[in-house]
This record gives structure tokens, sequence and C-alpha cells, in this order.
DNA sequence: GCCCGAATTGAACAGTGTTCGGCCAGCTAA
DNA sequence: TTAGCTGGCCGAACACTGTTCAATTCGGGC
């Protein structure tokens, strides 16, 4: 049994080292140029050696997406960690700003985790992760935070504000990994300003359409309108 | 010379059979399983022959995503141009709202247009596309209008604020098409609430960084910070 | 009828993810 | 010590992918 037991542990130094491997190819390389065969000839092992420790190649990126998610979670909380003396929405603000950093950091991790379409199983990574649920939940607790030092207003829906404060963020890191920022653009400046105009926005109590109990999709009134029909109020 | 223009008629049509086809495909199948030999399978001709029409595989999904502009720019304005009785704001809000409208009912055109990685070449949307220009010009001149009719502050910068109002409803989009969206959150409804909040943000008229002259990468002063400083004001 | 040139193709190259039969080292039981 | 088993590993193959190129077919002009 200690023979198995030593057996296990190579074969979990082995998955380290497939993991590690596609790690780096995949930083270097971008996700669509990695292959099998190019992370086994890294190790030293044959491809086919690759299908006894993962399922498939999706399965591979899969494990890399959960670290991804243990290393945003374990990444520092910026310069010296400011959770002293500073207000509830500036610690909400670094929090949520934390995401937009790693998507520069670790734009290969982010893109895996938050972008990609060809590893369709993610939705719902607050589920699959637990890194991850524990980041919405420290998030969703700092505006409550701010719910309760008046820095936004009391008609605060969580769910609904984590969303609109990470989407504007993640829909500007898209833009840098897919590389559609224009020249002349800075990505990063912009990425402060969304988040500053969201908070602003928030902070203004407008009414929300997603705090609505049941289904929005479609509006009431104006029946003949489009199926996409919007905002004629 | 006849002849001529009779074969180029020929292959103009051959071209567009392509086009076609691959848009269908690409529709239903998605980006990553439409492979050239299934095109050409399709309008019954040898994989070979699309190299005579369209210099690489990547060529042919530019091509299509120059289409997407097109379609885009050519959408309708909603349930009846509501560009008369309404205010600019309004009227510029449902411009910039046909850009989500445009992710739901063409998600693998906006994906190629706006998200996709494997066709690098896209950078600069809005010089490559005349569409896309068009488009910008509009949303910037309702910017403006906004501005002389004090629906936003004097101090908005209009390619700023063009950015700013599209790029949540960017990551919106993202998230619907990388199937992100966790059960039970509106998607529809959450980007009509980030275009709600982003434009009640942008009317507080809080002071953007982007609206520096320079590059303002680094934030000045805390110079020991990591090298993603931020928001340290 | 012949010929030319453009259009089209079949076959191939190099690459991909994945599967499967067999090989061989190392442990176990006789 | 030896036989057998078992688990990890690999070579080879399958069915794909984008792409190239020599060879072939074919429509129109002379």
């Amino acid at each position: 049994m200690g023979i198995k037991e030593r057996q296990g542990r190579d074969r979990e130094t082995v998955r380290r080292a497939i993991l590690d491997a596609a790690r780096d190819l995949f930083v270097s390389e971008g996700y669509g140029n990695v292959s099998i065969r190019k992370v086994a000839e890294r190790i030293e092992y044959s491809p086919a050696a690759l299908y006894s420790y993962f399922p498939s190649k999706d399965d591979i990126f899969f494990a890399l997406a959960s670290e991804g998610f243990d290393l945003l979670g374990a990444s520092p909380a910026g310069p010296g960690t400011l959770d002293d003396q500073s207000t509830p929405l500036k610690r909400l603000r670094r929090t949520v700003w934390r995401l937009y950093e790693f998507s520069v950091e670790h734009p290969e991790y982010f893109s895996l985790m938050f972008l990609d379409r060809s590893v369709p199983r993610i939705s719902r990574a607050d589920e699959c992760f637990p890194s991850a649920r524990r980041l919405k939940l420290e998030i969703e607790a700092r505006i409550r935070a701010c719910v309760d030092a008046g820095d936004l207003p009391p008609s605060t829906r969580t769910p609904v504000t984590f969303r609109l404060l990470t989407v504007g963020l993640l829909g500007m890191a898209a833009m840098r990994l897919s590389h559609r920022v224009p020249a002349g653009e800075h990505p990063d400046a912009l990425a402060r300003d969304i988040l500053d105009v969201t908070i602003a926005g928030l902070q203004t109590g407008i009414p929300l359409r997603s705090n609505a109990v049941g289904c929005p999709l479609e509006e009431p009134g104006d029946a003949r309108a489009s199926s996409m029909s919007s905002l004629s109020s």
C-alpha cells in the first residue's frame, strides 16, 4: 500500500508536469496553437500517454481554468492590502478592479475562464469552481457594506450590482484580448473610467429592470414591436 | 470583352455562393466547426477551388465580417424609426442598443466582428470597414447632439463616451456568446441596465481619466506600487 | 478541328485530437 | 527464483483540419 501511494505520487507528479507544460505553452503560444503533441513533446512523453491522465484536451484546459480561479482568488489585493483606513466603496472598487488587473497579467487564463467558447462547460463558473464562488461572495459582501455605509442606495440588489460592476470590465478585457482596441485608445484608463462611471451611475439610484422578479425579456405594451423591442419607455 | 464580363459575373456568383454557404454553416455550426471542406461540399466544389476565390480561410471570414458590419449598419432602427418626437438621449440610446440587439440576432456575425481571436487582423475595424466607420460616426454625432441638448455634460469627450457606452454591452454580449450567463440572470435586462447605469453615470459629469491627453498607463505617485497600480486616489 | 487559357480538381503535405493493440518494467504470489 | 499479472507507456493508425500544386478538364476564339 506504500507502493500504491508512491505510484499515486508519481501520477500526481506527471499530472502536474502536464498542466505546467500546458500552461507555459498556453501563455506563450495562445490557446488555439497548443496541441496535445506539443505538450507531450515538452514533457518527453508520447501524445497517447496524456490520455491516461486527462480524458481529453478540454479537460486539461478545464483543469487550468480551475487553477486560474485559484490564482485570481489568491492574487494580492493590491499595493499593501488597503483594507485598512479606506472607505467601503474604495474596498469594493479595489476588489472588482482585481478582475481587470488579472485579465492583463494573465490574459490566457482570463480568456479561458471568462471568454473562450471552445470549452463550453464553464457556464455557472461559481458553481464549478470554489475560488470563483468565494470571489463572488467577497464582492457581494463589499457591495452590501457599501449599502450599509450609504455609499450605494438602499434599493441596491446585490447580484445585479455585481454583474453591472464586472461586465464592463469584462467587455474591456474582451476588447484587449481580441486585439480590438483601436490605436490611440488606452484600455487601462478606459477600464478605470467604465468602473467609475458604473459606480456613479449606480449611486444615482435609477431603477433597474433586472430588479423585476419575473423574466423581463419582453417589454409590456407595444406588442407590435420587433422580437427584441426595447426601451420604448 | 462581353465574355470577360460574363466570366467576371460568374466568378462573382461563385464567390457569393461560397460566402453564403460559409455564413449558413457558420451560423448553424459555429466558427471553429466550419471547415473549408464542408463549405466546398455544400457548393459542390472541391476544397481546392475555394482557394482561387479566397487566399485563405481567414479571408472568407474576413469578408463575412465586412458583411456583418454592413448588416449592422443597415439594420432597422427599431419599431418604426423613432427619430421623430424623441429626445436626443433616446435616439442615442436606441442607436447604441442596436449593437446589443445585433449580438442577439446575429451571434456568429457579432462574434466574428467583435470577439473572435482567430482572425487577428480586425484591429481598428472602423478603419477597415466603411460601415463600421459610418456607425461609429453616427453614434458620435448623437453623443454631440446630447451634449448640445444638455442631456450630457459639456465636459463630454465623444470618443471616450462612445467606448464607455458600448463596452458594457460588448461585455454582456461576450457573456452570452461564451455561455457564461448563470441561470437566473437575464442578459437582456442586464444589458439594458448596464446601458441605463452608464448613461446615468456619464450624466453625473465625474472626471474621466481617459480625458487626459497623455497615456495615463501608470498613475503618478506611489512609485513602489505593483506594475499595474491603480485607483490609489 | 484545333488550341489556349482559365477554371477546377485529385492527390499530397503537414498538422490536429483521439484510439487501440501491444510492449515491457516492476510488483506479487508460488 | 520464477511465473504471472498489472499498470504505464508508446507506435501506429483513423479521421479530421488548412493549404499547395501538377495535372486535367472545359468553354470560347481562330
